[in-house]
DNA sequence: TATTAGCACTATTCATTTATGAGTGCTAAT
DNA sequence: ATTAGCACTCATAAATGAATAGTGCTAATA
């Protein structure tokens, strides 16, 4: 048996490094014919579209070397071949880093910033519409973090005997409101200087800190406070527990139905699991936040199995202050990576333009 | 050629009106049997399947008229029989006011009951969640209309030199936030009257009342004010201008992409569009909201020409004032009818009871 | 020594044919 | 008025065969 010279994996066996360029080239445009057509691509097609003359008896063994390494497969004996994860991991990561936005992209994103006092849940369901409109797939993004957020303002609003409305407005511009219950019939003025005390105590800090805060008070110094502030320290406990889970808000599941990949394969019904669970892609989103840039999670990479025939390109908004979310798209593995990529790179540094306009400071 | 009594729309020609009886027990038989097995049903079949004692034959003539009447259709000459929108509409007239719930489905909504404290929208997500969990279709929940729904509070907060946060809260437990922009840099202490104003001037008015009388106020009462009193009406003014424009929680289409009846047709684009465009579901949701009880519309019945092929269960909820909103369901116009029916009014009914007890009174 | 041309071989896909069967409509018998 | 019987229709499924796109290997070539 023969042994050849693997391309990509194991360059410099042969003096000239030249078929390892020409390996990479090759599976280079693989991928990109089949992102193109969605069809398996075979030797004499491939021998035509490249930019260099080669043979398509050539190909054929450097295709066979690149399916021996794991790049490439075939659906069955007499077919052409399919790039794999790993093709595409490989190609990702070739391509340049400086994409161009197409200007009819632009045009189409421009409704994000044009929003003047819009809630922020607004600006980011409008975001993640024109996403998933120039995409064509399905798409995410998370609603800022409460945890990290900074308090701008918290207000107590009595509602009724027992029961009160906490409206809680974040640096970032989101207003929660819940509605919290208490044994003792509050008055409105005592419940506005309740709300004196906590912003003053607690403005510009994050929840977290705050949730901390509060809970020292009340373990350590209880004893110490007079009356009014007892009760502040208590209501804001119960104001500033976490209860809001993160939310997510998805656009164009219906996308990915019709898409004609994911029509086919029998995986319609895990990735509609995928979407209502929502736990598993709530965690890429989340851990998408942790670091700056783009992130790409190419099929089987994903830990959750029911994301295994898909990728997601994902990336992180913020306001000045702070890293609030993440927004993303759910694709088929074989999706435009240029396109895609560059358009959810444009699309949150967009998003954190308009929302870091918004923030109040 | 011979002239056939038709059962069911011209009854009377013969002596017994057991013929008419007949006809319309073997059309419930159809359209239970085709809602069922989602088949055209001949007559074999049905001759089996049906309760009283008839010859294939005969049911041949009987489903021969049935279809001559515009009850049924064939899709090809030698197929069973299918209903029409105009079956199903027949089916449902006849069948049973007073649905028995089972317990199954009691249970699986409890949770939408135990909700001490969630803001109204939430309980609506869960209740749309639930339902279509139950029914395995798209459904569909309007959020409160604004323009009936009362005042319970209006609150606002200075938030920068030029931004006010407006927070409505109403009768029915919905919280509203806007940003507001004001050319003045009006002081806490001042909009803290204006708050009082306002709060005092139009507790228990319908928004649509408040937008109505400010503007009364403005139009020819202006010299009138002093200077607080106008400025409280202009910011009263911007915070009631009417924004939502109603919005829509749509949960589980997936369900539908993977119902046989859409899959084949490729009716499925229709439906993403109706889903996207959200007016026409929408204008049904409006209109449910105008009488009590469970509306029905069958396919064709629609306005709008993409449901043709989908039937909408509706049903209005409320609390102890006002209708608030619908709540439904989008399928097939082949669904299960009995069941869907009787789920959708017992949803809206435990959203009413839930919605009633959280309201503000 | 790397590349290419040529050839045998393989599997899919598509169109055509050929049963099979469910279902109808009509007529005649009950 | 109902039913049995029969000829007929059409969709669906299985079987066949030709066409096609592709591979792998070997031998010729530059």
């Amino acid at each position: 048996m023969k042994i050849r010279v693997k391309g990509i994996e194991n360059q410099g066996a042969s003096g000239k490094t030249n078929s390892n360029e020409r390996s990479m080239e090759v599976l280079q445009s693989i991928v990109e014919n089949y992102i193109k057509n969605s069809e398996p691509v075979g030797s004499r097609t491939l021998s035509k579209t490249i930019g260099f003359k080669l043979s398509p008896a050539t190909i054929r063994n450097i295709m066979s070397d690149l399916a021996e390494s794991g790049y490439l497969i075939q659906t069955h004996t007499s077919a052409g071949r399919v790039p794999t994860d790993k093709a595409y991991r490989f190609y990702v990561d070739s391509i340049s880093k400086k994409p161009v936005i197409p200007e009819q992209i632009k045009q189409k994103l421009s409704p994000v910033s044009n929003v003047q006092g819009t809630p922020v849940e607004d600006i980011l369901s409008k975001a993640v519409h024109l996403l998933a409109e120039l995409t064509k797939f399905a798409c995410v993004v998370s609603t800022p973090k409460q945890s990290v957020s900074r308090l701008q303002r918290i207000e107590l609003i009595k509602i009724s005997e027992d029961r009160i409305l906490v409206i809680l407005v974040t640096k970032a511009g989101v207003v929660r409101d819940k509605i919290i219950f208490v044994k003792e019939n509050h008055s409105q003025e005592f419940l506005s200087s309740v709300t004196s005390f906590l912003n003053e105590e607690f403005k510009n800090h994050s929840m977290q800190e705050i949730r901390e805060g509060i809970h020292q008070s009340i373990v350590s110094d209880r004893h110490r406070y007079h009356d009014l502030l007892a009760h502040a320290v208590r209501l804001g406990k119960k104001a500033f527990e976490l209860n809001q889970p993160g939310e997510m808000f998805i656009e164009g599941q219906m996308n990915l139905l019709l898409d004609s990949h994911f029509h086919e394969q029998s995986s319609v019904k895990s990735l509609i699991d995928a979407f209502e669970q929502k736990t598993a892609i709530m965690k890429i989103l989340d851990e998408s936040m942790k670091n700056k840039g783009v992130h790409i999670h190419i099929g089987i990479e994903n830990d959750y199995e029911h994301l295994h025939k898909c990728s997601l390109i994902t990336a992180s908004y913020r306001n000045k202050q702070n890293v609030l979310g993440s927004i993303g798209v759910v694709g088929p593995t074989s999706m435009d990576y240029k396109r895609i990529i560059s358009t959810v790179e444009y699309t949150a540094k967009m998003l954190s333009k308009t929302i870091s306009e918004q923030s109040y400071d």
